[in-house]
DNA sequence: CTGAAAGCGCTTACAG
DNA sequence: CTGAAAGCGCTTACAG
């Protein structure tokens, strides 16, 4: 049932065929600075040889270091729409790989904090977990309890000291915000997302700052506040037409609530960019396909995953770990 | 550095207040069934008692199951737009997950037989391996040689044994073109994905058949090629507009070449649905994002992933197991 | 800089 | 149905 495959060389034969101990040949696959530059010679030599490769399973159980890494995908049903965290996760397991770690998915709902989940990743398991951006964060604060190296993905609500990474969602409304204007719009609202995640509550800080620079303050009716999802972008959007005379610009907080702003635009007779110009992000496939094509903001979510990979590893090896934001880009297209 | 976590429960404590040997609680653990009930009773309230669980590597080393499925994704940059791998991926692990199995996610370039996934694969570092939709059969093949649990995901070319979970191409293509007919198209043309892969060419298929069952036989003119992206999609339904005199329906192989060839409609001043139908296929975000919204075919990609963990866990049991094709739904939308 | 030896926590013939 | 014992393939003090 088991793979019946080929016997595999251990360190019994290296050590032979390379005339040491296996200590020795331990310290020179763990990368140990004090072993004589000959031992060294031969032991990699007859690593090649025999085509080497360490039991991961038997190092584990003597070193204790798994060499796994969880990613703990909160299975909500958004994930069945939204590539971005399969696009972050080939970010994390390239680099990974890359350092001899291997990627465990976990995609289960987060409910409690005494699941399953919870149960492995504090049995050691693992040697470290990436989250996905939480709501709860004890499960979390737990683990950290116990050293188990963290990293977020996503900006986590109560700023404690969690390792994570994040997009500037602040300075992508800024910037969107602000190139509404330098297109000559007057009257810019903002369809907000859930204003209860941080990036929604950033998002409209930055609509907010841009708009202050701009010499104005922003009217309590240019802003309505969505979910996220296109059908709320829609009414978000209906409603901005009836409260809001002389809109002539909207930044949407995502691609999909920018796009059902546009079909509601269409729908009371007006056009994209001619009477209202708008703004989405997350330059999602949604944005592309989009007709007009949508102008949006742009994260580059496999970076992200790269640096959640590379705060997890510099965790491992013991460093200081500081948060990291990385910019996100303006992609013009045809709606402004 | 690794986790300093409690120190966990081992079978020396178990057995010990469970008044057993540790043999006995390995039985118990591992299912045996010849246990005499008490001793199996009391063993199980120790393991309760103590919230013991099994260290992984321990038992890895000692039976030489690991536990661990890879999940192999080729790494290139479809994977970045399209969120099918993921969904795929979140069903395979539930079930996973609910039969004691990780997932160990690989995403890698596959192009040599010998890189580093292989090793790792063939290396006994896994119970079983799950593929998705691959060109190159050789890996495959080596690692079937040696015994090694897969399952592919997407119909494998050369129709080898190798067990593997699909969606009924052909007969959502069928559907699809059949309901063109009922809708009152008279020529109703194809736009095709890559003819080199197996979904391309049962997709075609389908629309024949439904076409020759039509009481027709579909022109030349009226299959143009794409090559799944939106701007081929475009290009073809051009091309169609051009060649196909009459073209008043159009079935598009994937999503993003309808919503491409929605495009090129429009851009000739024609319209959708009024004077040329269409459907498109997977039912994707752009589907339902679309002006007029898509009628697509729906593939049941979390069940798809749970096929074929499913698939996986039975050859984990040594059961024979047969290919498995799921049904796809047609989705009517505006287009049609 | 190096080796002998103990040990990581399970599993599994073997003998009963 | 059960236990004593060997072993899985590494790592790591310890002593030199």
């Amino acid at each position: 049932m088991a793979s019946k495959s080929a016997p595999r060389a251990t360190y019994a034969e290296i050590a032979k065929t390379a005339g040491v101990s296996e200590a020795t040949v331990s310290r020179v696959l763990n990368g140990d600075e004090n072993v004589h530059p000959d031992r060294t010679k031969a032991v990699n030599a007859a690593v090649k040889k025999l085509g080497y490769k360490k039991h991961r399973a038997a190092s584990a159980l003597a070193s204790g270091r798994t060499g796994l890494i969880a990613v703990v995908i909160d299975d909500d049903l958004s994930i069945f729409a939204d590539p971005f965290w399969a696009t972050v996760t080939s970010g994390i397991s390239r680099v990974l790989m890359e350092n001899e770690l291997q990627t465990l998915l976990m995609v289960t709902p987060l409910e409690s904090v005494d699941g399953p989940v919870a149960h492995y990743l504090m049995g050691g398991e693992v040697d470290g977990a990436i989250f996905f951006q939480l709501h709860k964060d004890a499960l979390i604060k737990r683990l950290r309890k116990q050293n188990l190296p963290i990293v977020i993905t996503g900006t986590p609500h109560s700023r404690s000291d969690f390792p994570f990474v994040d997009t500037d969602s602040f300075g992508g409304a800024h910037a969107a915000t602000k190139h509404l204007f330098s297109r000559g719009c007057r009257q810019v609202g903002i369809i907000t997302g859930d204003i209860d995640t941080t990036a929604g509550a950033a998002r409209l800080d930055g609509y907010n700052q841009a708009y202050r620079e701009s010499g104005h303050v922003p009217s309590k009716k240019l802003i309505a506040s969505g979910d996220w999802s296109m059908e709320s972008g829609r009414a978000a959007m209906a409603r901005l037409l009836e409260k809001a005379e002389g809109i002539d610009g909207v930044f949407a907080s995502n691609d999909l609530m920018a796009v059902g702003a546009m079909a509601a635009i269409e729908e009371a007779g007006l056009r994209v960019p001619e009477d209202i110009k708008i703004i989405g992000f997350d330059d999602s496939v949604v944005a592309q396909t989009a007709r007009p094509a949508l102008t949006s903001v742009r994260q580059d979510i496999v970076a992200l995953g790269e640096a959640a990979a590379e705060l997890m590893i510099a965790q491992l090896r013991g460093e200081e770990v500081q948060p990291r934001i990385l910019k996100s880009e303006l992609v013009i297209r045809e709606t402004t």
